[in-house]
DNA sequence: GTGGAACTTAACGGTTTCTTAAACCCGGGC
DNA sequence: GCCCGGGTTTAAGAAACCGTTAAGTTCCAC
């Protein structure tokens, strides 16, 4: 297992470095921003140990561009920026998980052992429907470079189709996307939702399979 | 999206649920640690938000349990047990994140979108009977890679016949694989679902077996 | 609180699908 | 040739499905 340690404190790396070697991780080091995107191409790693404060390229700069170019390398920020809203970023940034210096090394090899134990989760592309772009991570939707906003339910209905652009959902997966078991949908809630979003998103992106359910119109395939 | 939340603390559950529902997700609530289990096989969940006390069955045990039958669906533990071992026997037994209580909504909703950025769907299974292809879960079937449109009806039976192409199913079997037990269908309607079934999948497809049933044979390719 | 957005429910009409029924076909026995 | 029973085809009314509109209700931000 390869894991690119990226930290520019000498003593916490070098104490990191030895406590991975030691569980036999093959550790590289780097010690700036600006080097991660470089290494991560060139090294094939399984995760990611990125602290923020960097010279050269703040840490979460260079996750940013690493997900902006749909690198799936698992990432585990180490940062002693303890704030909420600095967690909350660094995870909307990309990264798999959030550790709060100063921690306990068992901890950290815990939540990497948690990471590897899936390996990459790849990105999903972001799927283009004629000007619609629909980015179902983010879950965020833009027409012509315009974002559009979407109320909650048209907007998970949505995200739920795009789980499978070109493929049918069924009106009882949808439901259950939707509602869960504990609120049962005994009216066209459904319908008017896609009423609405078809209204919103332009009338062929969604398409009807009758009997069955709805699709999202994928690019490639041809008929719509 | 789907999501299980399994909390025993009446308050705190109400407080998740709600501030979930509003982000859009399909919330399901149980408080028992020994329905986790039964939960998450009916359910399909996309992840799950498990607390550790529970009455019937501790979560790190129900958490095992759900990973010793290899199933994969992300969990985030939220606990009140923070020592430093807690965190790692959570993460050890399956976990994929640990938060502690008391946690910002705020954060838990981060936690929770960086579990959820996830690949494409895995791939189902389908069923093939020569240039055919049945896929039950999206009900949906292609002809030699063009799709066929097909009503509900004639579907189930295609279904029913391509689980043993070749073999000869009854007409009693094959109306209660249609209709189930309750109804008693006293018509000829199985002939002409079959009839329609011939006219568009090709004439010689389906293949009468007199006194008996019918059978899914590979259609010839060309017709239809 | 209050106003507006979002959500749900209900109703209607056009369309597809399902069922029923009746006519038709065809091989086998006489 | 004629009849018989199982199977096929056709047609038509009934039922279900889906899109749309609109009204009522809940939710939420101000």
């Amino acid at each position: 297992m390869r894991v690119l340690l990226v930290e520019d404190d000498e003593l916490l790396a070098d104490g990191l470095v030895r406590a991975l070697r030691h569980d036999g991780y093959a550790v590289d080091h780097v010690t700036r921003g600006d080097q991660v995107q470089p290494a991560v191409e060139a090294g094939r790693f399984d995760a990611v140990l990125l602290d923020l404060g960097l010279p050269g390229m703040d840490g979460l700069e260079a996750l940013r561009t690493l997900r902006q170019r749909r690198d799936p390398v698992p990432v585990i920020v180490i940062s002693a920026r303890d704030r909420l809203d600095d967690r909350v970023r660094g995870l909307d940034a990309g990264a798999d998980d959030y550790l709060i210096k100063p921690f306990s090394v068992e901890e950290l090899r815990a939540r990497l052992r948690a990471r590897l134990r899936r390996g990459p989760e790849p990105a999903r592309p972001l799927l283009e429907v004629g000007e619609l772009v629909i980015d179902p991570d983010a879950m965020t939707v833009t027409r012509a470079g315009e974002p559009v906003r979407l109320p909650r339910r048209e907007l998970a209905l949505l995200v739920e189709l795009a789980r499978g652009p070109g493929r049918v959902f069924t009106r009882a997966h949808l439901e259950q996307a939707l509602y869960g078991w504990s609120d049962e949908v005994e009216s066209n809630a459904l319908e008017v939702h896609i009423h609405h979003l078809r209204r919103k998103l332009g009338g062929d992106s969604i398409k009807t399979v009758r009997g069955v359910g709805y699709m999202l119109v994928a690019p490639a395939a041809g008929e719509g």
